[in-house]
DNA sequence: GAGCGTAATATAGCTGAGGGAATAACGGGT
DNA sequence: ACCCGTTATTCCCTCAGCTATATTACGCTC
């Protein structure tokens, strides 16, 4: 019987080119990239980690997590996050997280630039 | 008790700052990356995909996977195969495998100066 | 203090990628 | 005819990433 979710992975086969991305590091490993970019956006939007999990189909255990991620490894907070209180708590996006979002987008946007010059000399 | 090979994941803490990656998609998804071209190399190297595969602790089955994606994306295979005859047989990377390496490298590189360039706007 | 919806945590299960090992096919040398 | 080392193929296992579910903690509102 057809889940709730169908997940459908989108494997599809994409147009040949040139294809790459772009990621931040930090001292224990991956510390910002296009996925957790998505999150905060949709934490912003929805004003939860459940909501924000649920609207982009993935678990609320790994949106945790990566929030947790972060802010262990940003020097200030990227998300303040309440427990309790009115409608149960919630979770806030930063000034800093805020602006680690416009600063991944602006390298996502200069790389796609790159990509685009590069893919010229790119013969198959 | 002690296994042969150890395999040590390199997840050690990387240094902050920006990181990138660059390949090339075909029409069946990844066609040509950095892990390929250094397989590519190593068959030059050594003359088997056997050799080669052992020398960076890759299973032979996983390097063949490779060759054989590469070879049904190409328009010109870029390793040619014999089995069996003088020492058993062997590969050899073809004209169009070494333009491709080039290639990829040249990318590759490219990509290691724009990170360069793009880090100095990046503040954690 | 009961209700509510969320964060936080624990535990178990699923799944796909890759690994390891075993076996057959191959074809020139001897 | 047999040996040899490689390609080619098969089957099973492991492991990590993520999922799924359940439970507890929290604190405001009523």
């Amino acid at each position: 019987m057809p889940k709730k979710r169908e997940k459908e992975k989108k494997n599809g086969p994409s147009r040949p080119g040139l294809r790459g991305r772009v990621w931040m590091d930090g001292p224990e490993g991956t510390f910002f990239g296009h996925g957790r970019a998505v999150l905060l956006e949709r934490i912003i939007e929805h004003g939860s980690i459940t909501k924000a999990a649920k609207s982009m189909d993935m678990a609320y255990r790994h949106a945790w997590d990566l929030v947790d991620s972060m802010n262990r490894q940003a020097k200030e907070p990227f998300v303040e996050v309440a427990t309790g209180g009115k409608g149960g708590g919630g979770a806030r996006v930063t000034k800093a997280g805020e602006q680690a979002i416009k600063m991944f987008w602006r390298f996502h946007k200069d790389l796609q630039a790159f990509l685009k010059r590069e893919e010229k000399k790119l013969r198959l």
